[in-house]
DNA sequence: AGCCAAAATGTAATCGATTTCAATTGCTAC
DNA sequence: GTAGCAATTGAAATCGATTACATTTTGGCT
């Protein structure tokens, strides 16, 4: 078994406080110390975070929930957060709930087990709507979905200007009849659904948003038979990456392909949207700033809980590629 | 200050260890049981994780230690790590190296402080030869990299016969010319560089491997400068997803396609490669195969540490697509 | 009813660290 | 030389659970 702080003690002639202190911050003579992280490192010694952190009472560990670790946006956005948590001497305990109410509920409460110092998390739009800011321990900071307004903090897209950036774009490129695909389990979907109706209404012109559930296979069987309705769309819209990717397989598996047949637009700058063809247009969300950020709010709230509840809105970039070159007929 | 066992102990009127039997799984009459989990509901009583693991000694975790979160390999592999591990009852921490030997050496050591059950490791070479099998408490099971034969549990793919099957195509499709890019800090590049050398051998063929940085920017700028050589292969070969991104965009800002101008593959059934042109031949690992092997060789090891050592090797898939159609002088 | 083994419950030790509080040491100043 | 004070050090309590061991209760059997 493994070196325990009594071990250490005894090898260096000291008490176990002082080990304690010389390792830690505490006050200790220069030579004390030295002699103390010699034998330290002689026995391979190793702390018991464990016994560390039930004695201290703080575990300097924060829980990082996404509803998709295969998603891309949220990897970068967790390889933010992991940045600035190990940055500030904090570790990460990284839970993938695939969109599931249920793995919520269960990893929420690993995390009071856990005794987390805080949260961050992209809950569905159920959790998000339950969710009691005051029932946890722990402050939480959400990312990518809100709930209502001031439960929480938050930081999220503009995702209403978002949307209204791309159907802007699409009409300015001649484009007429827009239709939607957007997420139904997040606040996002909703929230780029109503600015993509707002754009439109706009202009005077009257688009269709569909619901669907979060998955590629979902976008490409709703897009392949949209495909095939009388009236078809000149272009279309997807709210995710996975929605997008979706879209574009069911083009392609009708043999279509844009522009040329049909403008496609969505969110999210994944690596195969500037490959496919002449590109993608998409809006490029900031994600590495979107988890740095949300891990700055926890460490302030943590500095101090009495600051009152923030949301930071940081702006998309739209990035027009070839997917979305002038109408035909324009 | 959240309910301790003590209070339930009070509130339902029995000692703090029918509490912890009730909770857990000791000989409790269906009485008390009933009412220790009453009160617990009651009071909203969440056992401290901390505490637990230090008296019990286990502390069901296991760490999971990969070179690079955002390559789509290693995010499906957590996947499956994950699924299993919960299914065990056992939760992950999940570490991201960068294929930084410091990370790696930092991560290990909080391994040992975590007091982890084992560990599943993706290592760089230098670490995965200087890694001693005794050097700590917890096993470990390498993925995806192994180190010297007979040194840790490990599940790879079969390196050799799937570069060498890409080779095989290769040639059957006409092409002479061939090309290999291969990463320079896993042994999952050295064994794919053996088996396309020997497989070059084979048909009397001497192709040419390059080994570089893990990132798509080098093997991007490596490729633009190949093609600009006088003797410019015709096929190229990359050793994991990134490469052949890197390669991909060289093709396509030198204005060059596939198969057209030069054939192209690689390891990865990446969303992309089945997207851009007439798609990407590529080989398929068994992704969730392989965390899900990993975590149960992890776990009959600790079930049983006298085990030998084991190796898994499994074999990946080739997936011909428009890439490597035939050479058009065949 | 009486006895014994088995089952249920309680008491107290324990895991390995940090931290409180007390004791000691070393200086400075008079 | 010693009082006073700050800086070090040590002894022991403590964090919140599990578990070894002791004790009580239960139930079966004669």
């Amino acid at each position: 078994m493994s070196a325990k702080i009594k071990d250490v003690a005894a090898a260096a002639g000291v008490s176990v406080a002082t080990v304690s202190r010389a390792l830690g911050s505490g006050p200790v003579s220069a030579a004390l110390r030295q002699r103390v992280e010699e034998a330290a490192k002689q026995l391979g010694y190793r702390p018991n975070l464990s016994a560390r952190r039930l004695r201290s009472q703080h575990t300097q560990t924060v829980g990082l929930i996404v509803s998709d670790i295969r998603n891309p946006f949220f990897t970068a956005v967790s390889r933010a957060v992991e940045d600035a948590a190990y940055q500030a001497g904090m570790r990460v305990i990284l839970c993938n709930t695939d969109e599931n109410p249920d793995k919520e509920a269960m990893y929420l409460r690993l995390m009071e087990e856990e005794r987390v110092s805080g949260v961050i998390f992209s809950p569905t739009r159920d959790t998000a709507r339950r969710l009691r800011p005051d029932a946890y321990d722990f402050p939480v900071v959400m990312i990518d979905r809100a709930g209502p307004a001031g439960q929480a903090d938050a930081v999220v897209l503009d995702n209403r200007l978002a949307a209204r950036q791309l159907v802007e774009h699409l009409v300015a490129q001649g484009y007429r009849h827009i239709g939607g695909l957007f997420g139904n389990t997040s606040s996002t979907g909703a929230e780029r659904h109503a600015g993509f109706e707002a754009a439109l209404a706009a202009h005077g012109l009257a688009g269709e948003g569909r619901f669907i559930a979060p998955t590629a296979e979902a976008a490409e069987a709703v897009v392949t038979q949209w495909l095939a309705e009388e009236q078809r769309p000149d272009a279309l819209i997807a709210s995710n990456g996975l929605l997008l990717l979706g879209a574009l397989r069911a083009l392609q598996r009708a043999g279509l392909s844009s522009p040329h047949d049909l403008a496609l637009a969505g969110f999210d700058n994944e690596v195969w949207t500037g490959l496919v063809g002449n590109g993608l247009t998409v809006i490029e969300q900031p994600v590495y700033e979107i988890g740095r950020t949300a891990m700055e709010m926890l460490l302030s709230r943590l500095d101090d809980p009495g600051l009152s509840i923030r949301s930071v809105v940081l702006a998309g970039r739209l990035l027009v590629r070839g997917s979305t070159s002038p109408h035909p007929s324009a």
